[in-house]
DNA sequence: GACCGGATTGGC
DNA sequence: CCAATCCGGTCC
C-alpha cells in the first residue's frame, strides 16, 4: 500500500486527523514490525487551541518540532511513564498535530504481547489508548523529530473509514471553552478503541 | 534552582 | 478513587 505523502499532512490538523483514520501506523524496529489501523484519533490545532502545546505560540524545546512542515512525529512522556504519539500536521509555522489514540493491531502481535509484558491480553487491549499504542508499537523519546514520510516510522494507505464519529477530546479539562470541541474522531463500533471516554 | 502538574494507566 | 513517576515549563 502507498505510503502516505508529505502533502497529505501539510493541511489542518482536524482534516488529518479524520482521514487518519482506517489508515496503518508502522514501526520498523530493530526488535521487528509492528503496525496498527488507526481506529482513534484527536486534532490539535495549534496557536489558537487551549488544549495544544503550541496555545498561544508557546515555542520550546518540546514543542519545536510542531513548527516544522507537517509529517514528523511528535512524541513526548506523560506522567512520567508513558509516551504519546502525535504527527505533526499543517505547513511550516502552523503547529498543528494529530495525537494517535488507538490501533487496531495488524502485524507483530507477538512483539506488542512481549513489549507489554506480563500475561498476554486480548488484541482490543494492546493498543487502546495512546500511551498502550505507543508501548506496544516500541515507541518512545528517540522517534522525537523523525520524519513519517522516511521508511523507519510511517503510515500507509489501509482500509476505509466507513462510519466515523466524533467527540470532546479526553484528558483536556483544563482548556476551558476547548474541552468540549468535538475535535476526537473515531471508527464508529471498533471494538479497539480507548476505553475511559464516554461514548 | 525550585516547584507544579500532566493529551495516562491500572489497581484498589 | 488514586498513586505512579519524571520531565518540561514557568517563575523566582
Amino acid at each position: 500500500m502507498q505510503v502516505l505523502p508529505r502533502s497529505f499532512y501539510l493541511r489542518d490538523a482536524l482534516e488529518v486527523a479524520r482521514d487518519l483514520l482506517g489508515c496503518e501506523l508502522v514501526h520498523d524496529s530493530p526488535e521487528g514490525l509492528t503496525a496498527g489501523f488507526i481506529v482513534e484519533t484527536e486534532a490539535y490545532r495549534g496557536v489558537d487551541d487551549a488544549a495544544s502545546h503550541a496555545y498561544r505560540g508557546a515555542r520550546t524545546g518540546r514543542t519545536a518540532v510542531m513548527y516544522l512542515s507537517g509529517g514528523r512525529a511528535y512524541v513526548y512522556l506523560i506522567y512520567g511513564m508513558y509516551y504519546c504519539l502525535n504527527i505533526t500536521a499543517g505547513p511550516e509555522e502552523v503547529p498543528h498535530c494529530v495525537l494517535i489514540r488507538a490501533l487496531e493491531p495488524s502485524q507483530g502481535l507477538e512483539l506488542m504481547q512481549m513489549r507489554n509484558g506480563t500475561k498476554p491480553v486480548k488484541a482490543t487491549a494492546l493498543a487502546n489508548g495512546p500511551g498502550k499504542l505507543c508501548r506496544a508499537m516500541g515507541i518512545d523519546g528517540s522517534l522525537y523529530g523523525v520524519d513519517m514520510c522516511d521508511d523507519r516510522l510511517f503510515v500507509r494507505e489501509g482500509r476505509r473509514a466507513e462510519a466515523v464519529s466524533v467527540s470532546p477530546r479526553v484528558g483536556v479539562d483544563y482548556a476551558g471553552a476547548a474541552k468540549a470541541f468535538p475535535w476526537r474522531f473515531y471508527l464508529e463500533g471498533s471494538q479497539y478503541v480507548s476505553k475511559r471516554p464516554n461514548r
